[in-house]
DNA sequence: ACATCAGTTGTAGGCGCTTACAGTCCAGAC
DNA sequence: GTCTGGACTGTAAGCGCCTACAACTGATGT
């Protein structure tokens, strides 16, 4: 034995928690043989083994997790940066993410909320794990390359590519254009695009592919207006706003369901009838599309499976795996709010991750 | 200077980034000088501070929150367990939570959803911060007062208090026995409580105080049915099935707005009309609830500011504050799937955390 | 009988930082 | 002119665990 640093030997009462030292003593061996113990390393003699597994057992003994990562260069730990957490995107994004992580490492958690500080609050963040997840509008490509460049696995998500670093997203081109060419076919030339193109990328993608759905159909590309934010209440604001100063389209397609939900309030409000004088789509099929009356024509997405494959990937980066690239399918989902007839809304499960 | 382990000194490239001795080495003085510096200690020539926060900036060193952890015995971090992720109640939890702790702590998330090995869980994430948030159904009482014993500071959230552990949860009684008279005065005597009591003790709490409202008007008090968990599909199945059990109330009390819409859901489609045919409550005040129709009668409790109160509760008892316990007020909405007039929505943001 | 080797276990030097304790230096006190 | 105390700074011993390397034990081969 080397230093004799025992530590109050009792095993669930004393400050500072038992260690290695205490373990390797009861059970009468090294500190050595008790990690390799702990790893699984083949070379110990099985009633050896025993012996050690039965210590650990005995003094209740559980290996500090800081120390681990201090000598051994692994938190057992991955961590997702997200812009905010506000409304059912992000929590349904949160929620897939921890559900796949949690078998394997423990999970931090940082939103930037759009301040300043937020480099180096990610830079933090990535000296505590093993593995980034890093979302939307939250620090810039170059910090992003600076991490891979510093070894460490990066998933971007719901974000454009960085090189060295998995990409996880959402189909928006296709299921925009999809959406583009219904409303073409209803009619609208007069379209209103509500959301932040600067609020993230995905957004930008968006409105590029319903205007080419509307292109294929000879209709001209949606004007924007800009909401200060994705909440009910800014698209409420924002479509009030453009109202009084005299816009008038026929249709408003929201960046997502929150907005569009926040027009139907505002409309309402302003004596316009949803779908009939105004037809209003969302994007993401959040549960309260289809429950709002009228039901929200909108675009499927998965939310917690993006939240999944996330952790799917940044953990099989750690584990040695090439940065693979996601793409998941989104779908166009026509209910009322876009002119269609409605259609009986069910309380049957929805297909994917209802909850 | 003692081992020259200096790393390859480049700054921004290299693995194994830089460490005190490099710093140490740049500014010519002793590593105890640096750490001197990054903690503001007073004895510190002003012109020795200069030349090392020069030196640090010129290397782009951060100091490891590993090493700092396993020699200064604190993290820097917190944590809070949730028993689950879906719904917008933990959402807006986990948003308060993190707002107000990403200034002086990272944040670790943990659901335990009921798994067997939630309490190794716990136990794990306990090592790793400086104080802990527990909240509703995740682990039994001893564990958390274990951990107490250990000396962490814990919060228990939305759960009875635990002794030396600061407790944070909304008030469930008052809105409750508000709730129950409001049924009464409505003429309601045949009433269902859909929830879980089970799932967790606030449950329980919002019956007795529905029961109590009752019977200070003589009614008696709520049959209980137990829904398989807390969201839309369960409210819905459980009340379809009860119907089909030939199960006739006048009134459904639900223990949240999910199962509350969920139950209108199945009404609808049982050709029970809301609320003629049948009342329907919810809890929580969720967005949904003033979006349905009928809009739903509830009671607000503010989720975001529960979060927030438990990030402060565990952030000052790090500080070195007492236990203090926190009873978060909650306030009766009446919409109208009580019976009562409905009153026309507004899109004004709602008063507490709406967004 | 002796070198060889696989199987086990122990020794010791980190990982990057904190901090008690021990100087060093110099102005002011006596 | 020496002494004293305060302001600075450096030394070194950890924090709890990992792991390369050394050391020891028998069994096997010749």
């Amino acid at each position: 034995m080397t230093p004799p640093r025992s530590t109050t030997e009792a095993a669930t009462s004393g400050r500072g928690s038992t260690t290695v030292y205490d373990v390797a003593a009861h059970a009468d061996v090294s500190i050595a043989t008790v990690s390799r113990v702990v790893k699984d390393h083949p070379n110990v003699a099985t009633p050896t083994r025993a012996r050690v597994r039965a210590s650990i057992e005995a003094l209740g003994w559980r290996p500090s997790a800081t120390a681990r990562a201090l000598a051994g260069q692994t938190h057992e730990a991955v961590g997702i940066v997200f812009p905010d957490l506000a409304g059912p995107y992000y929590a349904e994004v949160i929620r897939g993410f921890e559900a796949r992580s949690v078998d394997r490492a423990a999970v931090h958690i940082l939103a930037t909320h759009g301040r300043p500080g937020a480099e180096g609050l990610v830079r933090d963040l990535a000296e505590r794990v093993d593995g980034l997840v890093v979302m939307g509008e939250t620090v810039r490509d170059d910090v992003v390359a600076d991490l891979v460049a510093n070894g460490l696995p990066v998933v971007v998500l719901a974000r454009p590519p960085v090189a060295g670093a998995a990409a996880v997203r959402s189909d928006n081109d296709g299921s925009a254009r999809a959406l583009g060419r219904h409303l073409a076919q209803h009619g609208h030339d007069d379209i209103v695009f509500l959301g932040d193109l600067d609020g993230t990328p995905d957004v930008a993608e968006r409105l590029a592919g319903i205007s080419a759905g509307l292109a294929e159909h000879g209709h001209s590309a949606p004007r924007v207006v800009t909401p200060p934010g994705f909440h009910r209440d800014d698209g409420a604001a924002a479509f009030r706003r453009a109202w009084h100063e005299g816009v008038r389209p026929t249709a408003v397609a929201a960046a997502n369901d929150q907005l569009a939900v926040g027009t139907c309030m505002a409309a309402a409000e302003l004596g316009v009838t949803v779908p009939t004088d105004l037809a209003v789509t969302g994007w993401d099929d959040q549960p309260v599309a289809s429950l709002v009356t009228p039901s929200l024509t909108t675009v499927r997405q998965p939310m917690a499976e993006l939240g999944r494959r996330a952790a799917d990937a940044v953990l099989d980066r750690r584990a040695g795996g090439e940065p693979e690239s996601v793409l998941l399918p989104t779908e166009l989902v026509i209910r009322a709010s876009c002119g269609c007839p409605p259609v009986a809304v069910t309380t049957r499960p929805r297909p994917d991750d209802a909850r």
